[in-house]
DNA sequence: TCCGCCATTGTGGATATCCACAGGCGTGGC
DNA sequence: GCCACGCCTGTGGATATCCACAATGGCGGA
């Protein structure tokens, strides 16, 4: 069960209403906005959903909004509407990460099936953001020398090695390396080497 | 300095002869070819550089000849020219995969620069495959016990507990430890963790 | 001034690993 | 029949790690 939404957003009302309508027909929760400025002003990063934009709106456009979403780190999956065929600018903002491009008119069942999709890929993505906001806490919870002592660790020196290195016990190093694993959760080098090589840090 | 080519494939003698100037102009090497299924005669994995396909062309189009490639496990980025504004054709070949469309009419830059691009990324890529064949390779010449030892060993187990999960000694393990560290050419299981991490197998 | 935390060093001892050497059994190919 | 290889087990011993406990000094904040 996803907990997303999608987000409409269109400077045409009936353009709203109608998309609203044929989501609500397939069950999709969705929620309408009448300029990307006002969808700007609500947004938080935490938000969840896929979006559905018009390319050409009045004021702020589709694609600045896009534009606009990408810089504030947003990873819902956007989706454009548009009128015009315009194939350098779908490429272009398809390779920037846009989901999708869709064509007017389209099908009913091409939209919901996209949605579906998008929500999809939204849930996936918010998994994978839990868990790596997990581990960068955890990273953020080690001290300067502990990250030292854990670039080497990672870099499969061994203590006296490391010791050698920073210039200091051996006796130290254990010390240090027994609160990474601790604060890491994991109990050995090798877990803490593949606990972040899954992971996708900043 | 790459030693990829752009690849011409153009059933057009004038458009293959007018851009295999345009790139000459700009030092870049080029081959025409006039049908893709001639390419496709010639064509094999180790192929280096890029494709210029026109997306439609008399007996295989530019979208089978892709489609053909994906299917093959080429990875030299592919540029679409294309006459007919097609967005969710070119959106679904772009996510599909495709470097890059461009629309006629093009400025001579414009091309040479998507093409500069397009090699240098066949060139990371290339640098990549090459890396990622050498670790296959190693992998491969691992018996099967050796394998079932490593993934255990990857998942931060100890010599003790793999030998009770495998039925055999420890000192059995420790064998196959020591053969599969000097296989790998590794020195220690975070070294062969680091390795695998940053290796995209087949 | 006191307290908590970080960094450091140490003792003692158990467990895990690495290295070298040695040997047996089963299987498949020549 | 012989040989090579894979898999297995073992001895001996050195090195690396992990765990528990203990202590000191510096620094910053209350």
């Amino acid at each position: 069960m996803s907990t997303g939404i999608v987000h409409l957003i269109d400077d045409d009302e009936a353009i709203r209403d109608a998309l609203a309508w044929l989501l609500r027909s397939h069950r999709i929760e969705s929620r309408a906005w009448d300029s990307a400025e006002s969808f700007l002003a609500d947004y938080h990063v935490d938000m969840r959903g896929c979006l559905i934009l018009d390319i050409r709106m009045s004021g702020m456009t589709g694609l600045e909004l896009f534009e606009q979403l990408l810089d504030r780190g947003c990873a819902m999956p956007v989706i454009f509407l548009t009128g015009h065929a315009d194939v350098p600018l779908a490429v272009r903002t398809v390779k920037k990460g846009a989901f999708d491009f869709l064509e007017k008119p389209f099908s009913d069942g091409e939209l919901a099936e996209r949605v579906v999709a998008a929500l999809g890929l939204d849930e996936q993505n918010h998994r994978l953001a839990t868990s790596n906001a997990s581990i960068d806490a955890r990273l953020q919870s080690l001290t300067m020398r502990e990250k030292e002592v854990m670039k080497r660790i990672l870099g499969g020196q061994y203590n006296k090695v490391i010791a050698a290195d920073l210039q200091i016990a051996m006796r130290t190093v254990e010390v240090h390396r027994a609160r990474i694993f601790e604060k890491m959760n994991v109990r050995s080098a090798v877990e803490l080497a593949q606990l972040l090589a899954g992971a996708q840090l900043d």
